[in-house]
DNA sequence: GTCTATATGTTGATAGAC
DNA sequence: GTCTATCAACATATAGAC
């Protein structure tokens, strides 16, 4: 209930948790307004309408991971820096937050498909010019006999899959192998270190030298 | 429309159209009527209610994916086989039916939960002997000096992950990286070979003389 | 800003004619 | 089996008092 927190930040919070657990359709008002631990009226008079709050909680969560994945790739570091920073990085936020990328693809291709291409535009760092450099990054280490050859899109769609993915599977997991919560935690803490190890075998060169 | 086939199974096309689009709080009895060429009516004539006819197109969606995987898993073959088996297969599956893996995993999340357990129970080949089973042949092959050390259950996910990933991602994507749909075509037909070749590099051992 | 009460529209489901 | 018409429940949204 939070009742230190201002009115509407108790409705953020409500409606986050809400909206990420059962997505828009599902979601409802009345609930929202229950876990806020307040009427629903106000809901209304803070956010207008049900599309406006959602709205709200759906561009936070998707400016939570996107610039995230963007920036790393678009800086100045190596690639297998690329490789851990990014898989590392992801993990991270996702221990906090399992439920963000179930919400977030099942969110873009429901309800909110068109604000996706509307945020891409209004990103300073244009992913085709980044996907440009990173081809570039790729072809200078292919070159210098560091990894093999691998299309930058497959390249990017790897590590956020090996990264990301498990937790989506979160509810399987733990059915199909009967895992406790904290067994959870513990695999998911395991994959911080083994995930970019795995990724950076399957990238780098079996005979190389270095 | 399908003139041409019967009634129950127009509905059950129409249903799974609309429920893998929408899921289940989302689709209206409706539209599934309208998509189906029929009247709302007959719905519930044939399946009673939103949630029956729901229930139906889950578990064969479900049922569509999960005993795939623990067949090869529990065969008899190489471990290396089976990534290439494992990723081979849900490419070609999911190539037919891109939807399949979200519809499955934010149903179970938000509306079927219950069913998974209940399946897996039902399922003959128990997932953690068929686990047990992996353990050991990966501590055989690693004695082999043929691969690293690795959990099986990382091994699975791993697996799963670049599989099945990028078709969740399709919407991000084509938007993302302003793909058409053969674009999209040509870069998961590309995947089905490339695949293979990143999880089989990631887990052999660098040094191997094999 | 916050509440109660209510208007308005939608939806799953059924009744009943054919 | 298939349709039209309708019910009853629910959900979003607003009006208006405090």
């Amino acid at each position: 209930m939070k009742k230190d927190d201002s009115t509407e930040k108790r409705i953020l919070d409500a409606a986050r948790k809400v909206f990420y657990e059962k997505g828009l359709a599902g979601a409802r008002m009345e609930e929202i307004a229950q876990e806020a631990g307040i009427n629903k009226a106000m809901l209304h008079y803070y956010f207008r309408s049900k599309q406006k709050l959602f709205e709200k909680i759906f561009l936070e969560a998707f400016g939570q991971i996107f610039p995230r994945l963007i920036a790393i790739v678009a800086s100045d570091i190596s690639l297998e820096e690329k490789i851990s920073q990014i898989s590392t990085s992801y993990i991270e936020v996702l221990t906090e937050n399992p439920q963000l990328p179930l919400f977030v693809m099942s969110s873009i291709q429901r309800d909110a498909g068109s604000f996706v291409s509307g945020m891409i535009q209004d990103n300073p760092l244009q992913p085709s010019l980044v996907l440009g450099k990173l081809r570039e990054q790729i072809a200078e280490e292919v070159k210098a006999g560091k990894i093999n050859p691998i299309d930058p899109r497959d390249l990017i769609v790897n590590i956020i899959a090996v990264s990301v993915f498990p937790f989506m599977m979160k509810p399987i997991l733990t059915g199909l192998f009967g895992m406790t919560e904290e067994d959870f935690q513990a695999f998911i803490s395991n994959r911080k270190l083994s995930v970019s190890d795995f990724l950076i075998r399957a990238v780098s060169r079996a005979d190389s030298s270095q």
